[in-house]
DNA sequence: TCAAAAGTGTTCCACCTACACCCATGC
DNA sequence: GCATGGGTGTAGGTGGAACACTTTTGA
């Protein structure tokens, strides 16, 4: 058996959509190497621990979020030999969708936390620690991709949304103007995306509208589409 | 920094047509643990290594195939901290599409390699060491899934091939049939999917076929689909 | 009354599906 | 000739894109 010194961690890709745009959870790094520059959320894998569990752990230190009814999936592994300046160092990425936080981000361990919008972000490849741009980019280009064919939209709103809400994310996650009517029709056509939950509100203005919960669906057919 | 005792492994799925059948090359195992039981090739991540390059030489090793021209991916981690009882040990699944190999599989330092269908390994939970039945579900339903909005299918192909050759893998990794005269609309009518090699070939039998290369698109739209 | 957002109806068009039909070869 | 697979034409249906139009609230 060949255990080579090695040390083994997940890093977060942390999504949410707030005032209207896309925005990753971040920390900045209070130790070196790095020190002082943007990075994503993660830590070492403890010997007992799954890597989900990791994941799961480290959500819930830098969001206060009960890891339950948080969508958390893995993206991919990232172990270039000399990625972390320390040594050997292999990353599992994991992408987590979050609605919009009432509460700011809990008090944490790492210098600070905040939210910034994911555009910023990846148009300076430079300003994440390692090789978090990179992690950061299949994170984000994962999330838009299942919008397409899940119902994970819904992950990024509260329990209960209207439909336009529901848009809004497609809108901030996709970059892209979506036109309401079409939209309306298609969520609430195609079977068990969403389910009614009987209320109304007004609080986006002008006619009330129904207010829904994620329905039972796991996969969208036929998929949303971009263009349109 | 916790650089726990871990071992650091690249798995391979590697997936061919044959005989009309999706299959995948399975080994032998010679030593123990689940010695004399079936499994994925696989190996350790050398300390200077990428994991990509692991799985590029475990390969190379196993189908005497030099990597380049050979689709490679990775698809998933796996970690549970039980998965292997010798101690801690992380495994990275890469996916890899070959053409049926005109030579058997090159002698290798395995006791045995072999082709087996996928449908029969899958149908048999208990057929494979480790946690490797549920690498090869996942890697084969990357495999499917990719067909259908990449023109990945031509992977498995030799470098001129046939219109109903190419309909021949979406059936086999698919399990459906398909109507070859909308298929052969749909292919040749994509932009960049294939392009003209210029001869025919009446190795298929019947009317001589135009032969075709791959093309440069790298995603298909409108996708391929599965009812049809 | 007006602005704003919710929601419905309708038209046009791309593409999928099914299948009739012809083409070019080996035997 | 006849079997076999290659390839084209075409008609019907489904669903997306675009947009006119009505509904229901707050101000």
């Amino acid at each position: 058996m060949d255990f080579v010194p090695l040390g083994l961690a997940a890093d977060l890709v942390i999504l949410t959509v707030r005032d209207g745009a896309l925005q990753v959870l971040l920390i900045r790094r209070g130790i070196t190497p790095y020190q002082g520059r943007w990075a994503l959320p993660g830590g070492f894998v403890r010997p007992d621990e799954d890597l989900e569990q990791t994941a799961r752990r480290e959500l819930a230190e830098e969001t206060g979020l009960s890891s339950d009814r948080i969508h958390l999936e893995q993206v991919a592994t990232y172990g270039a030999p000399a990625r972390d300046p320390r040594g050997r160092v292999v990353s599992v990425a994991y992408l987590a969708l979050v609605p919009d936080l009432p509460a700011p981000v809990a008090g944490t361990d790492a210098a600070s936390a905040s939210w910034v919008a994911v555009g910023e972000v990846l148009a300076d490849p430079g300003r994440l620690a390692f090789d978090h741009h990179r992690i950061l980019s299949d994170g984000v280009e994962r999330a838009r991709a299942k919008l397409e064919y899940s119902p994970l939209a819904a992950a990024f709103c509260p329990p209960e949304f209207t439909i336009s809400e529901l848009r809004g994310v497609y809108e901030a996650v996709w970059g892209t103007p979506l036109d309401p009517r079409n939209f309306h029709r298609k969520v609430t056509k195609t079977p068990d995306f969403v389910e009614s939950a009987g209320a109304t509100t007004t609080r986006d203005g002008g006619r009330p509208a129904q207010l829904f919960r994620r329905g039972t669906a796991t996969t969208l057919y036929p998929p949303m589409t971009r263009g349109g």
